[in-house]
DNA sequence: ACCGCTTATTTGAACGTTCAAACTGTGTTG
DNA sequence: CAACACAGTTTGAACGTTCAAATAAGCGGT
């Protein structure tokens, strides 16, 4: 028992062939002669052998790993997504023999030099980051450093600053909340009001400009009001709206919490109907019956990894210098429900 | 620019020393001189210098990286909390620097397929399992391979079988409903039923007990009823349960999912303000204000490492070949919140 | 028969680290 | 004072792979 692990030698000698043909049967097979390739990947399978990571690695100076990090646990459902997110993209690596390596900080500077660490250990070979935000450090700092990285979170203005322009996919949120909002044009009524984030907000304005768009281009106008992302928050601000404009037909919100707070709200006002939208399509929202924007981010995944590693592969592709064709934009798709109706009874 | 990176020899000439001194600051100071050593520290710090981790892994054959299986997305809320625990086992593996690899497989065949490979190939030491069942195979197959690992999920009778017994954390499941139903016994009344799942399941029914024991014990009783875990499920169970059962004074549940949806059915029953208490405290919970049982999933995480790893170090310890006491038992916390009373007006 | 060209295979070296053993010097002990 | 223990340090080798260069084999054309 607990035998060393056969290696490449002891393939060769079983084949009868050379160190080197072993090797090539594995990674450039169309060196190698179809009858040569038979014995050796018998040799393989009689041995049970199985290529050695660190060696390959070590030699290589390639780890086909990408690191991703956690953004730590808020409570909340607003983590939920990027969880949704991290397991597509593990799967699509899996798929590309590309390993996923996770790890978390508690702040900018630990993240940033954490992938200074994994980078220089050669540990993982590039980055996936989430979440971008103006003027976001890592951006720069991934870039200055010529560490190959693409994001899920587009290069918002002030992001760019310094790095060029750099490897990203985003949901295209002003196609969803004017999905929402058309929806709502049809089916509620013409003065829909948009609850979001305080300005500036990268994401938060990309999604109320949907809303904005398609009720100029309706002839439509309504109220933009703004809450942090927050049940409670969001509830208050439903509150004081529809106290204040009675006349509301529809409410589309920048996230799912917001739009908790906002059904709870419009309960509480007496009128549970209302059609309220969210954004994110939370396992929350589900549960409640909610109408929600899908983020689809099985698809940001398999694209953010294809900007990365290219089309196929697990060799990163590395930072572009000029401005190619190296963004993408996924389209959302608006689910709708048929809300479980609430009403508060408290206060 | 672009030139190699510093390596272990680099340091020991700058420092005037030789390559195994300077591999001794880093891993074993106490063998070195301390003037000795502080003239390499400086060394390493003005280099820059990094161990290349390949190199490392390859001569000790240890990857200090730690295996965890995401179980594939399946909507609803009941993988949130997998993936709190995914987060807090991040950030413990971080603090004794630990690396986590991320993998994802859509069946157990193909999941254990994966473990071998990554094991093989030594990428991993050791993996972290969640979710143990009656009869599972991962565990049995690690147990066979003499593969480093500890679980999440403690061992249910029949998983046991060919693995004498091994590593697990878990949380105490029976204190949890004990501490909710107690609660309810003094703060609702007698009549206090359990929503559950369907029977034989290991987590299901030790939550049942302890709700089962504080009635025994209070000299109270009250129906058990089952339901798949799903709002929708729980909705009709409960609904069911209300109709023929109208003295209810509260209801403890397995989950946070079939709270919700006893919830909802407390509403339409015209009982909106029905004590009902989760398990999980999920983001939903929080948001509709329902009361839960906190399972603490950082500490799972943190003692799971410990099993693994030993108290400090990033060394895995090989799986135990006679009973110890390699089992913990964590104690979780009743959460209690002022719900959102739900009315619903369907129907 | 020779050259040139391609295809197939082998050989030596290198990636960067730590293990195991050998080698110093210094103090302790009988 | 020789023998010994011991802390501190160095040296050669090894981990398993792939790169780069060298060799061998096949083959058509002159």
């Amino acid at each position: 028992m607990a035998t060393r692990a056969p290696n490449v030698e002891d393939v060769a000698r079983l084949a009868g062939v050379s160190r080197q043909t072993v090797s090539n049967v594995l990674n450039a097979p169309q060196k190698v002669k179809p009858a040569t390739a038979k014995r050796v990947q018998a040799a393989i399978k009689e041995l049970g052998y199985r290529p050695h990571a660190s060696a390959r690695r070590l030699r290589t100076r390639r780890s086909a790993t990408v690191g991703v990090h956690l953004d730590p646990y808020r409570g909340g459902i607003s983590g939920v997504l990027l969880d949704r997110f991290v397991h597509a993209l593990t799967e699509a690596a899996g798929e590309r023999s590309v390993r996923v390596l996770v790890h978390a900080a508690r702040s900018v500077a630990a993240e940033i030099a954490q992938i200074r660490e994994l980078t220089d250990s050669g540990e993982i070979d590039g980055v996936v980051v989430s979440g971008t935000h103006h003027d976001d450090q890592r951006i720069s700092w991934l870039a200055e450093n010529g560490i190959p990285f693409a994001s899920f979170g587009r290069s918002w203005p002030a992001a760019t600053q310094g790095a060029e322009d750099f490897r990203w996919v985003d949901v295209d949120g002003a196609a969803g909340t004017r999905l929402a909002t058309e929806h709502a044009l049809q089916a509620a009524g013409r003065n829909i009001a948009f609850l979001g984030w305080p300005s500036p907000s990268g994401t938060g304005d990309d999604r109320a400009r949907g809303w904005q768009e398609a009720m100029r281009e309706a002839g439509a106008k309504g109220p933009r009001i703004a809450a942090v992302d927050s049940v409670a928050a969001g509830r208050l601000a439903a509150q004081e709206l529809l106290a204040q404009t009675p006349g509301i037909d529809a409410v589309i919100c920048a996230s799912d919490s917001l739009a908790i707070g906002a059904h709870m709200a419009a309960a509480s006002a007496g009128r549970p109907e209302l059609l309220i939208i969210g954004f994110d399509n939370t396992p929350t929202a589900e549960a409640l019956g909610l109408s929600s924007i899908e983020q689809h981010p099985e698809r940001v995944a398999r694209s953010v990894l294809e900007l990365l590693f290219g089309q196929r592969g697990n060799t990163v592709v590395p930072n572009p210098t000029s401005p190619a064709s190296q963004q993408r934009l996924i389209a959302p798709e608006l689910i709708l429900r048929t809300p479980v109706i609430l009403t508060s009874l408290e206060q």
